[in-house]
DNA sequence: AAAGAAAACTAATAAACGTTAGTTTTGCAT
DNA sequence: ATGCAAAACTAACGTTTATTAGTTTTCTTT
């Protein structure tokens, strides 16, 4: 049937985009070539033609299959109704959790998108300057209800961006520590700092 | 005169160093041509040469540079004499400004290092792990002084350094805030918090 | 002005790249 | 068993890559 076909070649399209995620995770998108990917996968590099258009395509669709996730997230979020400071942890708590449990495409979705050609590369930075908008308005409204302290939003949200995107550096030695420690661990000094 | 000659030419090579740090920052290591580095050089890719001898010899020069800046900073920090939380502040502000003042470098040396070749690549990462070993140990006395608040000493550093490295984010958007609010904001947000 | 070194040039090389064409094998539906 | 589509293969293509060799120009020093 042509319906279990299209289904099976959308899961060897989807096994071939991870296993690219994590080559170009682990040595970037212009130093992984199509006969390693192939190599991967098992296959011959002419192969992967028949399932996926091109090496291009490979990446904008991690990029923006993570980038959706996001935005669904957000939605979601501001449809909720909880105060500012809960949403704004709902989201740090999201991040860390889908940076831990799809760690190769979110990591290069955050550190290969620029190699996405146009117009897909507009598109993400658009999508994503819209995200970042996004919660910025959430400090703002939080600002508002005195529930967080009177500082520049943009530079509230950058932070908080910029730690959890940066959380690869702690998959490195992730031994030592729970992901529930993590999550809790970071929520709090993000919320309320490390000072006693 | 032998010494003046060196000299002129540790310049120049310098100089192609620099406009090297700000190709592979916005292209990536791997997308940028010896070709497209001359021709902002202003000269034939051979030429280039003249002056040093590989392009892999380009990124580790500027990855080790950096990566000692940092190396000095902290041991200067290890052995003044303000509490924990003084140290850690120093540190910040300094990762903020060597961020705003030699961006391109500092982003080269934080997302193109994957590129390495052997032995710089372990190199690289062996005095990276030292450097977050040494902030841990700062949190840790902190800690036990009763200055920090008692989590794990790890998450924290890795909060911290998330947070400071992932500044590029700012660097796109940085038209509407000054550099002081910057720093002051990340210092008061990473020690204290945004809650209010 | 002459000499010598430093740094530019042109030209070429060998390797690796993504991708296409054409062919053969595989696996399911009749 | 037969037929047909999906997916594998081999082979080749045209580019692009970093780098080298050899030559000429430019600059500095005597």
């Amino acid at each position: 049937m042509a319906k279990i076909k299209s289904t099976n070649k959308a899961t060897k399209k989807e096994v071939i985009a991870i296993k690219a995620a994590s080559l170009f995770k682990a040595k970037g998108f212009n130093a992984t070539s199509m006969r390693e990917l192939a190599d991967l996968v098992g296959v011959e590099a002419s192969s992967l033609y028949n399932h996926i258009g091109s090496k291009s395509e490979l990446l904008h669709s991690i990029c923006f299959k993570i980038a959706n996730e996001f935005t669904v997230h957000l939605a979601q979020v501001e449809n909720s109704n909880g105060n500012s400071v809960k949403k704004l942890q709902d989201i740090i708590s999201f991040h860390i959790r889908i940076m831990l449990k799809k760690f190769d495409e979110v990591f290069v979705a955050n550190h290969e998108w620029k190699h996405l050609q146009e117009p897909y590369l507009s598109n993400f930075l658009n999508q994503r300057r819209s995200y970042e908008k996004r919660l910025i308005a959430i400090v703002s409204e939080g600002i508002k209800n005195k529930e967080i302290i009177n500082g520049e939003p943009p530079i509230i949200i950058f932070t908080i961006l910029s730690a959890v995107r940066g959380l690869e550096l702690w998959h490195r030695s992730k031994k030592n520590i729970s992901e529930q420690n993590l999550e809790e661990g970071m929520i709090t000094q993000l919320t309320t700092g490390f000072i006693k």
